[in-house]
DNA sequence: TGCAAAATAGAACGATCGTTCGATTAATCG
DNA sequence: CGATTAATCGAACGATCGTTCTATTTTGCA
């Protein structure tokens, strides 16, 4: 099988590159998911194992433990995201366009993408009552994602495109209960109109925050 | 919100009244404290069975399956939702006061109490993706309570306290991710503040929707 | 090409799961 | 009280779980 590994892979591991690294990506990506469906406490190495086609043993030994194969599974879904969501809004000029753009791909990542299921939220679910690695990687992942949003924010106020006094962590707050919703009556109620709900509770939660059009004129430009 | 047993319970099963009942009953409360720490999926009759100090098979003879002591769960949680926040709620004056004790047990039920994590939050996260009987019975609970929120939603408009125009459902939207954030952020994130977040929030979401005092005096009044 | 190392397979382990069954204890009622 | 029925126990089942071990195959490099 004719195997040409990417250039950034072969650089940042030092020499080894062996061809257990793929499979064990090839391994990681089916366990996302399959993470995804039953959640990352329903994942099970023998499930994995027939997916890939494998003996249970020659998936277990690419990670050593079971939490350890649930770590890289968060590990990977963090990547995707910050891919996916967080890099390409990040490319949109500062402020509400870039905050735009960062909810808007937040909520199509929750709600209508194929693989979706997202990770951080039921994972949030799945270890609040359940202390240990697992639990404790999850939350490094989501905080991190939250105060990426939270910078942001706080940007959009520096451009003047919201009201000074904005509190950043209120707003991120409500914006976040909107996801939550919309994840919640998209996969578990499949109600067919809560994307549009999302959208108009965003714009509904923008306007708390938004410097009235005259007054932006005004506003100082960094 | 329906769904009142009681009377039914005792009048559809005959006489008996035997002495299972009532440890059906604590052992049902029992595993409503154990699924609120690890789930319903997480939920095991051995680990009820020790935590009630008996065998399996005596715990599981109450049932007949795991699926049906999962359902049982659901509509214990229920009752005591039902109990504890919507009847007391009902009893204030319809319009804006009964919203507001309706969210205002919601928030704290989901928050603050001992024996908290809402089933319906994480049962919903759990069986988003598994279909079947207990997925079922927990998707009526919910839309059920929903449904109650809606109509207490009418009803302040119908009382003039909100705007005619307002759209329950969308405005059920916003407050339920509200409660949704307040539970991610207090029970997994452990955030001090997620509390008085949310009581913030709720007046955000509400201020987009409530009739300007002026214009209230001229509501009719029903 | 040949050899060392890495990757995978296969079998087995103890544990726990839900469930079944027959025996035994406890509760109910005539 | 005695008889009947309900409630509970204890053992066992097949399945699946994560994990460990030892072969065996596959790969990468000299």
């Amino acid at each position: 099988m004719t195997v040409e590994m990417d250039m950034t892979d072969r650089a940042q591991r030092r020499q080894p590159l062996h061809k257990g690294q793929q499979t064990r990506a090839a391994i990681l990506e089916a366990a996302l998911g399959l993470a995804s469906q039953v959640g990352l406490e329903g994942l099970s190495i023998g499930a994995l194992a027939e997916v890939m086609r494998m003996s249970k043993s020659g998936v277990f030994a690419h990670f050593g433990s079971r939490e350890e194969l649930q770590i890289s599974v968060i590990r990977e879904y963090h990547e995707k995201f910050e891919e996916e969501v967080f890099r390409p809004a990040v490319r949109e000029p500062r402020g509400l366009p870039r905050l735009r753009a960062l909810f808007e791909r937040w909520i199509k990542r929750v709600s209508v993408e194929v693989d979706s299921g997202c990770i951080y939220i039921s994972g949030a679910v799945e270890f609040d009552d359940r202390p240990g690695p697992v639990r404790d990687a999850l939350a490094v992942m989501v905080v991190a994602w939250h105060s990426a949003l939270e910078r942001a924010i706080q940007l959009a106020v520096k451009e003047g495109h919201l009201v000074p006094n904005t509190d950043a962590t209120q707003m991120l707050f409500e914006l976040h209960g909107l996801i939550l919703a919309l994840h919640h009556d998209a996969r578990f109620l499949r109600l067919p109109g809560a994307l549009d709900r999302a959208h108009l509770a965003f714009e509904h939660v923008l306007s708390h925050y938004v410097t009235p059009e005259p007054a932006r004129a005004s506003a100082r430009r960094r």
